[in-house]
DNA sequence: TTGACTCAAGGACAGATGTACGTGTACAAC
DNA sequence: GTTGTACACGTACATCTGTCCTTGAGTCAA
């Protein structure tokens, strides 16, 4: 299934960012990090050369300047990751990461109504 | 919020069992293990005393034979896995990961249903 | 009372992770 | 043509992780 080693903590940060860019310096990377998230530019660069040694993204150069683009879809990631998670912390079942989300994080309604509509797009494809 | 330092992965699954059991030796919690996961004796006995040493298991002699029991809620510790992968993974909404969870993986029928009166239930407290 | 077994406890250790520094090069403005 | 500024790239390094081994002390049955 999975060859490509699991992304740590930080690279996914790193990752979802480069995700949401699509392709981009280890600068706009940088800038584009969470304001709160207070980290080295160095830092982001070694994280994007991790992210293309473990496969999970690519590098062109352009001009002198490395552009780092996704090679592994979001969703392919999010995929592992949250198995992973399932599996070690839930034994394998996802309804109870279900119940936690609807049941300990505060949903708005606005959310709740478009939970259902996914619910019921669901029953259509059995 | 956070003090302990987080669980690691394999840290996280013996935290699971010794949730289940309630309060163990190393050897039940190492039976009770999932029979797929091959993991030493010894190893088991590492990660719970890791687990003491984070503040999330307690321990007690009955004999000679140390009792392990979970100090931290197995609900604290979801909650704060989860918060932490919806930040790095999902920039903070959790939204994105419950659209994951009900599309990218099957949900059966009897799920859905299940589903539906936990976000009935949700409305009702607003 | 000698094995065979069971634990606790600590040590070990390679590899992963989080984080940053230093050096050298290229361009840009002065 | 010197001084910044921006990068790439390599290096570093303490800590954490995953995993197991060793030693020594109780325990039980033959």
């Amino acid at each position: 299934m999975t060859d490509r080693p699991a992304l740590s903590k930080a690279e996914m940060e790193v990752a979802r960012v480069l995700w949401e860019l699509g392709a981009a310096s280890v600068r706009q990377v940088h800038e584009a990090m969470p304001a709160d998230r207070v980290i080295d530019f160095t830092t982001v660069q070694t994280y994007l050369r991790r992210l293309e040694q473990k496969g999970y993204a690519r590098a062109k150069l352009e001009g002198r300047v490395r552009i780092y683009s996704p090679k592994v879809k979001a969703r392919t990631v999010i995929r592992e990751t949250v198995n992973d998670l399932i599996e070690r912390l839930f034994a394998g079942e996802a309804m109870p990461l279900m119940r936690h989300l609807i049941e300990d994080r505060g949903i708005s309604d606005e959310d709740l109504a478009q939970l259902r509509s996914l619910l019921d797009g669901e029953e259509m494809q059995g």
